[in-house]
DNA sequence: CGCTTCTTTGAGAATACTCAAAGAGCGTGG
DNA sequence: CCACGCTCTTTGAGTATTCTCAAAGAAGCG
C-alpha cells in the first residue's frame, strides 16, 4: 500500500498486518455503525463503499481497487459510517488501527503517511463533489471512466483496457444518475469512437477526446 | 476549536498558536497550488472553500463558521487543493503544522484529535455527496439550512434565527444548483410556511417539516 | 441450458436550467 | 443622511437534460 515508505517501514507494517480477510461478492468487509478497529487495503478483488440516507436511499461514494485503502471514515467517531461491499470475491489485509497508532508514534514517516492517507481521501471526495456539482452526465461517466483508468494504469495494470466489476446501476449510484442515462451515455461514447464497451469490458480507444467532452 | 481536549492540551495549543490573522471579504485565506504550512481555526466570521476545474467552473465544497477548521486539504500533497475565501471580514488562528506535529507526536489526545479532524472532514464530505447524488433541489436545500442550524446552535447561537453571509450563488454553488432554483426553493419553503427568509436573514419556523422534505 | 439479472433503447414526463426583466437591498459618495 | 448605482434576489416563460416507465435483448450463474 505504501508506496513512500521505506523498506524498513514496510517491514515494521508487515508486523502489524497479522491477518488478511476474504470477502465474498455482494457481502460486507463493514456496515455503517459496525465498531471501528482496523483500516483495510484492499488485496484482491474490489469494494464499492455506500452512504445510506435514513430513508433507504444510496449513494456510492467510492470504488477500491488493489492497493487503495478503506476504512478511514471510521476513525473519528469509532463506528463506521458507510459501508463496504465486495463488488466481486476479494481479499484484504487487516490493519488494526491501535497497533498501527503506536507504529505511527515510533515513526515518523508513518505517521506522515497515514496523514496522506486521511488527506488524500478528503481530496478526492472534493474533486467527486466538483463532479456531482457541475458536470453533465456525459462528463462525470468521461471523468469516472479516466479516474479508473489512471488507476488501474498507477497500479501497473492497463489504462485502456479493464473489466467494470460494478454494474451500471452502481456507476449511476455513484455519479448521481439513473442507470439508463449512464448506458446511454455509453452508447452515445460508442457511436463517437471514444470507447468501446464489451458489456462490461471497458476499451477507451480515444482518451484525449474523452478528456475533451 | 477542540471540545474533547484538557486543559494542558488547550495550553499546550496555544503555544503553539501564536499568531491569528486577518480576513477582509472577499479576500483569500489561501488559494489552489499555495503551500500548505498551516491549519486554521475560524475565530470570527466566516468563509467558504471552493475547487476549481481547469475550464474554470467552482464548486463550493463547504462553509465555515467560528470554531470550524480549514486547510485540511493541504496536508496530503503538500500545496492545498482547495482556496478559502473570506464571506465577511474574518479572523482565524494560526496552527503553524510543522509545531503541531510535534506537538501531536508528545500528547496522544493531541494525536487523536487530529485524526478526529481529519476524519470528520472525510465523513462530512460523504454526506455531502449523498446530498449532490440522490436528493432533489427542494430536498438539498431543506438539508443545508438544517445542517447550518445544527452548527450555529452546537457553537452556542440561535439555531432557529441565523444570518447567511453566502449569496444565493453560493448556496447554489455548494448544493449543485443554479441561483434561481435556490430562490425558487426559498420561496417555496416560504409559501409553506417553514422558513420566513427576510433578505439574508432566515428564520427557521418549522424544522421538523423541513426534515420531512 | 434455463432462469435470473443486467443492459439497452424508446417514448413521454418532470425537474432544473436558461434567458429576461423587474424589484429589493446594500454600500458608497456627495 | 440621503440618493444613487450596483449587485443580489425574485419571478416568469420557454427549453433542455435527466428521469420514469416499459419492453426487448444480452449476459452471467447455477
Amino acid at each position: 500500500m505504501p508506496a513512500d515508505l521505506s523498506g524498513i517501514e514496510l517491514r515494521q507494517l508487515d508486523t502489524v498486518v497479522l491477518t488478511t480477510r476474504h470477502v465474498r461478492r455482494g457481502e460486507a468487509l463493514f456496515r455503517t455503525h459496525d465498531v471501528f478497529q482496523s483500516l483495510y487495503a484492499v488485496r484482491t478483488g474490489s469494494f464499492k463503499t455506500i452512504v445510506m440516507h435514513r430513508d433507504g436511499r444510496e449513494q456510492v461514494i467510492g470504488f477500491q481497487i488493489p492497493g487503495e485503502p478503506l476504512g478511514l471514515d471510521g476513525v473519528c467517531s469509532g463506528t463506521h459510517s458507510c459501508e463496504a461491499i465486495a463488488l466481486e470475491d476479494s481479499t484484504v489485509c487487516i490493519i488494526p488501527f491501535a497497533q498501527f497508532e503506536s507504529l505511527c508514534r515510533e515513526s515518523r514517516r508513518m505517521q506522515r503517511h497515514l496523514y496522506y492517507l486521511m488527506s488524500s481521501e478528503i481530496v478526492r471526495e472534493s474533486s467527486l463533489m466538483m463532479m456531482l456539482g457541475t458536470m453533465t452526465a456525459e462528463q462525470r461517466l468521461a471523468s469516472f471512466l479516466l479516474d479508473l483508468a489512471a488507476r488501474f494504469r498507477a497500479r501497473g495494470y492497463s489504462g485502456a483496457k479493464f473489466n467494470l466489476k460494478m454494474s451500471r446501476e452502481e456507476i449511476g449510484c455513484y455519479l448521481g444518475l439513473k442507470l439508463e442515462t449512464v448506458s446511454r451515455m455509453f452508447s452515445r461514447f460508442h457511436r463517437d469512437g471514444l470507447v468501446e464497451p464489451k458489456g462490461k469490458q471497458i476499451h477507451i480507444v480515444d482518451a484525449q477526446a474523452l478528456a475533451r467532452v
